[in-house]
Parts: structure tokens; C-alpha cells; sequence
DNA sequence: CGCACTCTTGATGGTCATCAAGACGGGTGG
DNA sequence: CCACCCGTCTTGATGACCATCAAGAGTGCG
């Protein structure tokens, strides 16, 4: 149930079996959820974490007039709220934008857990700094890509990210969120992202198409993105 | 020394007498840095976190055609690059903005800190979360917000955090920035961030002038900002 | 005194938002 | 089975916001 996400915490770390045994042993449920749904709201006081299974989850902030600005999205193998741990409460909200199949973690057990096995401590508390690192990724992104290198840093972004947990090949992945989606993400609007997406598509790099991704030119799509990994922290940290 | 930073931690959680002694005598070394230097390069590893004791320290990243965006400022009492202890290396510079006196903190004292203090565990993890949560607010102000209200909302946030570690009144604070930095900050141009400096002070709102902030209009400041300080987390965190 | 950096203002233009309308597709109900 | 509807996608027209380019003024420092 949890392969993805050993599989995301291994693609930087050592986990062993019994501390994979153990993370398992600390779900207390799972539920599906519809998309759209909002699953954590923010201002709330939390006693629990939320470890995504499968789907794909937001995180948001609205403004007043009703823009919505995303600022994270959330794959299989996820923990999308881990930080609540330590916060206690989101400053923001976590809503599903597909079904999505989500694992329930009491704050309890993550103290447990942590205590008892405190490299999965550290891995934990580096896999909330590798969401900080993501965050930093997407400020670059808003603040210096222009639209159309935007666009091409997430698709790129998301190739790297759903590899690791065995959601993508070279050629492609499903993706099935809409263009109001990424424009939310992306700080655009829907209609500049269908012209970007276009673009891509006519330059031979990338198509997104009926909920599906295709990467027609890796090559290139990186380079006019300027993508470099490097901010996702592969390959295992050095002790 | 370190007053300031425990005047940070302590506006959201408490720390014994015992435990701010024990993060003194974690300071390995004291030393100052004019501005301008580059005090954290990215992707070399690190055995050692950066607290700034004075001065203004940015994190950024630069792009290919020299536009650099700043992801985040740190103020006197913050660790910079608390999130290198988890990481090893950042994804990222942090370079000083200004003439900075700094502590280095070896990440084997911080192991220890936390081994020996599970309390101080939570609470630095917890920084590092809180700066993921000024990431999120950075990313909806580019995303989502006017250069006007961008500006603003830089404005308000350092006004709180400044008044956390005394560094700030109701009326204003020092801040020996450019207009420049602040465009590097916000996504825009120096151009841009000079008319939208004279927009706030033409109405009367705040002025920037000669490295000081003066807050003529909080109400009308902070609302056209739309700024929230849920996101800064203040106040003790219950548990 | 001269140089470098910052600030300031003007003129022009590009990128992307906004407004509008039609096409497409899937789901629902008559 | 078809009509209808709603969400999404697509394209065009227009314009706002902010970037770019340029030039001069102010300020501090060597």
C-alpha cells in the first residue's frame, strides 16, 4: 500500500524493512475521496497527517476576489501535510483535484515513529525541506519564467516526480487535471495556458491532451525551461 | 547573543533557561560579513548552519540571463539554512544584503541539541516549516498579486517579523535594502518597484526612503496588501 | 574631483489578462 | 435514443500592467 511512498523516501534515503513495517503499521485509515474535495482546511488544529496513495492533491491559497493561487501539487507517495506535524495547523488549504486515495497518519504515531527510529526523523523532517525546496522552485518560476517556460518547468518538474514513484516513463504520464489547473499553479489564466500549451505542442516538445502528458522533446523542453533537478534532491544524501 | 533568536522561537513556543543555554553553547564561531558576499553557495555540502545575529541575509536563484529571484529575507534571530542540517547542500545561494554578523552552528551541535532537548526537535523543525509557509505567501504574492499590493505585502511581513525580534515599532523600521533587492524579491524591475513606491507613498499608505520603512497607514496598508499574518504563525503553538 | 551606484522619470512595447463567443464532449434525464 | 446541459477547450479582439530602453539627478566614496 505504501510502495510509493518508499519509493519517494528511497529515491533519497535508506529505509529498512522494519522501518517500512513500521511506517505501515501507522496508518490508521484510508478512505477515498472525490475530486474537488477540500481534505484539509486551513486554520484548523490537526491531530493528523494525510499520506496521499494515489491521485493528485493542491495545495491553495484564495485571495479575495476569488483567485486561487496553488502552490504545490501533491503525487502519489506524498505526504501532503506532514508539516501539520510540527505546525499544528495549514495556513492554507489541501484539496483533491482527482479521486484520490488517501492514508490517515495520527500526529501520535509520527512522534512514534520519529522517537523509535530517528533516521526516519530525519528523513521526515528532509522531506518537509524538500517541499520548501519546491516552493522556492515555483517562486523562481512566478518571478522570472516567462509563461511558456513556466509551463515547460512543471511538466518537467512533474516527469522527474512521478518517475520516482513509478507514475511515468520517459514518453509521458497521465495527468489528469484541467488547464484551469495549471493556470492556478502557474499564476496564468486558463486561456493563456491553452496559447502556451499550443505553443509547446507546435515547437514539437510537449503535448497535454485528454488528461495525459506527452514529452515529444525532453531535450528541449528542459532547456527552454531551464530545468534543472537539482532542487528535488535525487540520488541518497550523503550522511 | 542570541536574544533575538530566541525572541523568535519564544513567539511561538517556550524555551527553558536550560534550553537557550544549551543553543548558546552551540556556536562554534562569531564572525561578520560586509555585504554583498555570498555566505552560502549552493551544492556544497555543509557540516554547519548559519544563525544571522545582524544584518539581512537573502536566499535566491539565479537564472540563465542573470535575472535572479530572491526567495526569501532573513532577519536578525533567523537560521538561514536550518534546512541544511536534513539536506547536506542547498539548491540555492544565500548571499548578504547587507553588512551581517553571523554564528556558525556545526550540524553535529544541532543533532546533539535536538538528541539531548526533544523539545528543541519540534521547534527547529517547526522554522523550517515556517519558512516553507513564507515560500507559500511569496509564491501567492507573485502568482496572484498586483505589483502594488506585492510591494505592500513585503512591507507588512517585515514589519511583523522585525517586531518579533525588536527590531521594528508601530511606526517603522530599518531596512538598508535597494530598490533593486525589493525587485528581486517581488518579480518585478527597479523601475517598476520605484512607481509603485511612490504609489504607497502618494497614498499615503508607507514610505521607503533611505533604508527606512516608515508605516504611515497600517489599516490601509495591510488591506490593500490583503495580508493575513496567520501565515507567520504567531502566538504559542498549542500542544 | 570623479566615479560608481542608486534613484527617478519619460517613452515605447510586449506579455499576458480580460471579455466574448463558439466548439467539443461526456453525462443526465426525458 | 436523443436533447440538453455543463464543464472544458479554443480562438479572436482589446487593453492593462509591467518590462525595456534611455537619460539625467542625487549621493557617497576613494
Amino acid at each position: 500500500m505504501i510502495e510509493r511512498h518508499l519509493a519517494k523516501l528511497r529515491a533519497r534515503h535508506s529505509v529498512s524493512a522494519e522501518e517500512a513495517a513500521a511506517i505501515a503499521s501507522a496508518i490508521a485509515e484510508v478512505r477515498d475521496v472525490p475530486k474537488g474535495r477540500t481534505v484539509i482546511p486551513a486554520g484548523v488544529r490537526l491531530d493528523q497527517s494525510t499520506l496521499l496513495l494515489d491521485g493528485i492533491l493542491a495545495r491553495y491559497k484564495d485571495g479575495r476576489n476569488g483567485q486561487r493561487q496553488i502552490t504545490e501539487l501533491h503525487v502519489a507517495g506524498d505526504f501532503a501535510d506532514l508539516h501539520s506535524y510540527p505546525l499544528k495547523h495549514l495556513d492554507h488549504d489541501v484539496m483533491t483535484l482527482t479521486p484520490c486515495r488517501i492514508a490517515q497518519v495520527p500526529h501520535d504515531a509520527v512522534r512514534e515513529l520519529t522517537r523509535a527510529y530517528p533516521n526516519l526523523g530525519r528523513v521526515y523532517w528532509f522531506a518537509t525541506c524538500l517541499d520548501a525546496a519546491i516552493h522556492r522552485e515555483w517562486t523562481f518560476s512566478l518571478g522570472r519564467r516567462t509563461a511558456l517556460a513556466r509551463v515547460a518547468a512543471l511538466l518537467c518538474e512533474l516527469l522527474v516526480r512521478l518517475q520516482i514513484v513509478g507514475l511515468a516513463d520517459d514518453a509521458g504520464y497521465d495527468l489528469p487535471l484541467t488547464q484551469s489547473d495549471l493556470a492556478e499553479c502557474m499564476g496564468l489564466t486558463n486561456v493563456h495556458v491553452n496559447r502556451t500549451l499550443r505553443e509547446l505542442r507546435l515547437r514539437g516538445l510537449a503535448r497535454f491532451q485528454n488528461g495525459q502528458v506527452t514529452i515529444d522533446d525532453w531535450a528541449g523542453l528542459a532547456q527552454l525551461a531551464e530545468f534543472d533537478p537539482g532542487y528535488l534532491y535525487l540520488g541518497p544524501q550523503s550522511e
